[in-house]
DNA sequence: CGATTAACCTGGAAGC
DNA sequence: TGCTTCCAGGTTAATC
């Protein structure tokens, strides 16, 4: 489900649950989600604080009084519900917002905060997610970032290390932004509404981008990213915030999920068209991306 | 090493 | 109504 801005929008709706809170229990539903839960899973997280919770590419990072961090990746489905109790509120008292699907419910937290008590429900039809813990001063080196590529909203991104990242590549250009190790936190919608702003097609080879080319990509990369941010994400089939609540940035899209209507470019005639590049849907105008 | 494809898993929508 | 096929915000192991 989940790209950058889906995932920001969650690390913002989970932190006022979270940060300062002490983890009272963990109901494990199950022993795997994608991967194994690691050894000792509940007792590790029992009786932490969370002192911090980040987000780098897809990923959350709940920083625990311990010295580990909680990692977690929400794949294509996984999503998080955060339901507060009340002070007269008894325990079973809790219910579940609109479109949970308790059969998908794998991982509950139950929090203890300055707010009362919360609980922090993970659900994931699909288990493409995971959780892993690690300690805070290892998770650069960690198997999940060591090789992860530059921060798209960072200071990092320009058309200058695009350009570079891309030299030697003959890969399309799409497959080249939707490898996180090359630039970590794109996927299908957002490189396709960032391709279709920069007027690129997504099938040329990657070294074929010019330094003014790359430029604009960059900038329709941290302009698309920003946007959809502010937007809360976007909402397709279950994407759903932590309160329950709705993201609206896919009534911006521009070529994502519009085969067959008519190119949004000022004066241009085109059709937006639906191709399949590496196994997933690619949406472009081929009449304005060159 | 680089590029491409299949596989992981479930459910909703579309086609017959 | 039912059965089949296709498709989905992601990653990764296994190929050539």
């Amino acid at each position: 489900m989940p790209e950058l801005p889906e995932v920001e929008t969650v690390r913002r709706g989970l932190e006022p649950a979270m940060v300062g809170a002490t983890i009272t229990e963990v109901e494990l539903r199950r022993a795997d989600l994608r991967f194994a839960f690691p050894e000792r899973f509940r007792e590790r997280l029992t009786g932490q604080m969370i002192t911090a919770l980040s987000r780098r590419a897809k990923y959350l990072l709940a920083d625990l009084s311990g010295g580990e961090a909680l990692i977690m990746h929400l794949g294509m489905t996984g999503r998080f519900l955060v339901e507060q109790a009340g002070a007269s509120v008894q325990p079973g008292e809790f219910h579940h917002e609109h479109g949970s699907l308790p059969a998908h419910d794998h991982v509950v937290f139950h929090l203890e905060g300055q707010q009362g008590r919360s609980r922090i429900t993970y659900n994931d039809v699909r288990r493409f997610g995971f959780m892993d813990l690690v300690s805070q001063s290892g998770i650069a080196g960690s198997k999940h970032f060591a090789r992860m590529g530059i921060e798209p909203l960072g200071n990092e991104l320009s058309g200058e290390l695009l350009q570079k990242l891309f030299a030697g590549r003959f890969a399309p250009l799409k497959a080249m932004l939707l490898d996180q190790k090359i630039i970590a936190g794109l996927g299908n919608i957002y490189v396709c509404e960032a391709l279709f702003r920069a007027g690129l097609r997504p099938d040329r080879p990657a070294a074929s981008v010019s330094a003014g080319e790359a430029e604009r990509l960059a900038g329709t990369i941290r302009d698309v990213l920003t946007e959809a941010v502010a937007a809360g994400g976007s909402t397709l089939r279950d994407f759903a915030h932590a309160d329950g609540s709705l993201g609206y940035f896919q009534h911006t899209f521009r070529v994502y999920d519009r085969e067959g209507e008519p190119c949004v470019t000022p004066g241009c005639k085109g059709t937006v068209t639906r191709f399949v590049q590496s196994g997933r849907s690619t949406f472009h105008c081929p009449t304005c991306q060159v």
